[in-house]
DNA sequence: TATTATAACTAATAGCATTAGTTTTGCAAG
DNA sequence: CTTGCAAAACTAATGCTATTAGTTATAATA
């Protein structure tokens, strides 16, 4: 085992990402990130098997840093804070990495079942959010999906500039779903 | 003016969109498209300037049958009712028209003026179905930056296969609608 | 220091979009 | 009916992409 492959391999996804976020997903070619490695494109196939591969690590590794920041926007929270908490780290995560949150929507295969893993580990968590309102299962599987929506729908649009007026996105947010909450616990009382 | 013009452009697009809908909106290439119809990938300039032109003119035809049957969905409807109305307009034409859908998405030039147009024209329809609401201006650019992402995150997420549970997602969709229509009212009085 | 695995390289293939330049075709006017 | 012209097809060529095969350089280890 050579010490070199590791660390190749870490650098080369690094660099990956670096394109990915300042050019989008689709600026990650073989031949922009040899072009940054300063190596020639059949040398990447040393260590990634092709653009496929490689675009499926950079949705894996995406996805797992979703998870992590959300698990971490929940400590010291309770109740709907913890909704909030996850809605905004979410944000916040695809706007500061644009191009790896790009890469976990595009995943070439969702049916890889690392990538499957990492994408339930955030539903569970979502779901898991939800446990104060105590919904039976059917409503709590509805709500999840809501709060899915809101999040991939909101963050989709604001990166794609869809959100045109300069009105406050955080407040949006805020505003959706507090909105959003207050109806379910309505729905289901 | 040759007739033949016109007719040949539209069956392009037909045909275009044919394919988008069967294989993906990444699966329109001059080169399938052109085997499609027949012809040499280059005798396709004759009637269209490129792929990012062909991919823009699917978005721009894609947003206005997207406004056209949700504006339709409003007959006879009111209040609420035209909000869900128009949201599950939105996703049986994202169901029956996936690829329209895609290349509604992923436009190749946002700032394309018709294509913007096109887009402020569903947000319109958006704003003016949640009238009843009588929300202030701020109010109703947070509601409806919510509609939207609901609707845009729902789709998505249902076209990629985001729910794997077989759980009826009209029933999920009108839980979300409704609930968040009741919070916006709980929120705002 | 010699071996060997690793990772670079060059060369070549195939598919893509696109441009330039040429030929065919079909309608319309004489 | 034929002749002319515009439209739309074509071939050929360019340059980009990913990828494979086969070769050379290199650097850690034995």
């Amino acid at each position: 085992m050579s010490p070199r492959i590791g660390l190749d391999r870490n650098r080369l996804l690094d660099v990956a990402i670096e394109i990915a976020n300042q050019d989008g997903i689709h600026a990650v070619t073989m031949a922009t990130l040899a072009k940054r490695l300063n190596i020639r494109p059949p040398s990447l196939y040393n260590h990634i098997d092709g653009l496929p591969a490689l675009r499926n690590e950079l949705a894996l590794y995406g996805l797992e840093q979703l998870h992590s920041v959300m698990v971490e926007a929940t400590t010291e929270k309770e109740g709907d804070d913890v909704i909030s908490a996850i809605s905004f780290a979410y944000l916040k995560f695809t706007r500061t990495h644009p191009g790896l949150y790009e890469a976990t929507l595009y995943a070439p295969d969702n049916r890889d079942p690392k990538v499957e893993q990492a994408g339930n580990k955030i539903v569970e968590l979502a779901l898991n959010s939800l446990n104060h309102f105590q919904l039976d299962k059917d409503d709590a599987i509805h709500t999840v999906r809501g709060l899915r929506s809101i999040l991939h729908g909101f963050s989709s649009l604001e990166q794609s500039g869809g959100f045109g007026i300069p009105i406050n996105s955080d407040k949006s947010l805020d505003f959706i779903i507090k909105s959003y909450l207050k109806g379910i616990k309505n729905s289901t009382d």
